[in-house]
DNA sequence: CGGTATCCATTCCGATACTG
DNA sequence: CAGTATCGGAATGGATACCG
């Protein structure tokens, strides 16, 4: 539903609907390595398109694309392309507003490490 | 990709791999209605099936009791059955776990009502 | 190197109908 | 009322190949 959300949202905003705040917020990072790749832009600066690739080893080229060109249209992106040398290398940097959304993505780090910490005392897992 | 996401997640940590807390979070309530489903529960008490489903005018059947079972599964809601006169209702409630996620959901509210504001002030949706 | 298009298997989800 | 099963169309996403 990632990409359906994703419409689903845009729609109702296009119609001056703009009861899905929330929705929104969460169609911005729950497209396929989203949220991985808005964490590595901000913890580790301007990447290449390569260097993301081989940070996240089990992206499909055509995926890691096609997420990096919607991060870039809602304007959390920035793409900046040089050549040299016939050959093509594309920056790719967090904007602020990319940036505001770290405090939510650290809250859900937060919150997912406590409750799977407590589900593993808990035994859920049966990891012991 | 929202079940994707949660079979994903648990994948992971059956195989006692934990470096997944934020997409663990981010699968707690990225399927179709669960913010919402969480929302109201937290605003509105304990509700029944069809309450909820009244509530979300465009909630198929199947879909709001898939993603009801998967919340329950997850533990950020509780299922109480009653039956009288041959008659079955099911009161769905947030549990403790569930209220936690609240301050996120809030923020994510926040965010998207703060990004909406800016993108229709600058006139990217040609409202005016 | 980075981006796009095509093809195809898999998954999602709505409509419908059937149980207790 | 609440939950589940089935079926079929739609959307997702991987593999691959082909442009700049």
């Amino acid at each position: 539903m990632t990409d359906a959300l994703r419409k689903y949202t845009q729609e109702k905003i296009q119609k001056k609907d703009f009861d899905c705040a929330k929705e929104y917020t969460l169609s911005m990072f729950s497209g396929k390595y989203k949220i991985v790749i808005i964490y590595h832009l901000f913890h580790d600066g301007t990447m290449r398109f390569n260097q993301i690739q081989r940070l996240l080893d089990d992206a499909t080229h055509k995926m890691l694309a096609q997420q990096l060109k919607e991060l870039t249209a809602d304007g959390l992106v920035t793409r900046r392309e040089e050549i040299a040398n016939n050959r093509k290398a594309t920056y790719y940097s967090l904007t602020a507003t990319g940036e505001s959304l770290m405090p939510i993505i650290e809250d859900m780090f937060t919150w997912g490490t406590k409750r799977l910490e407590a589900l593993e005392l808990a035994g859920n897992f049966k990891l012991h």
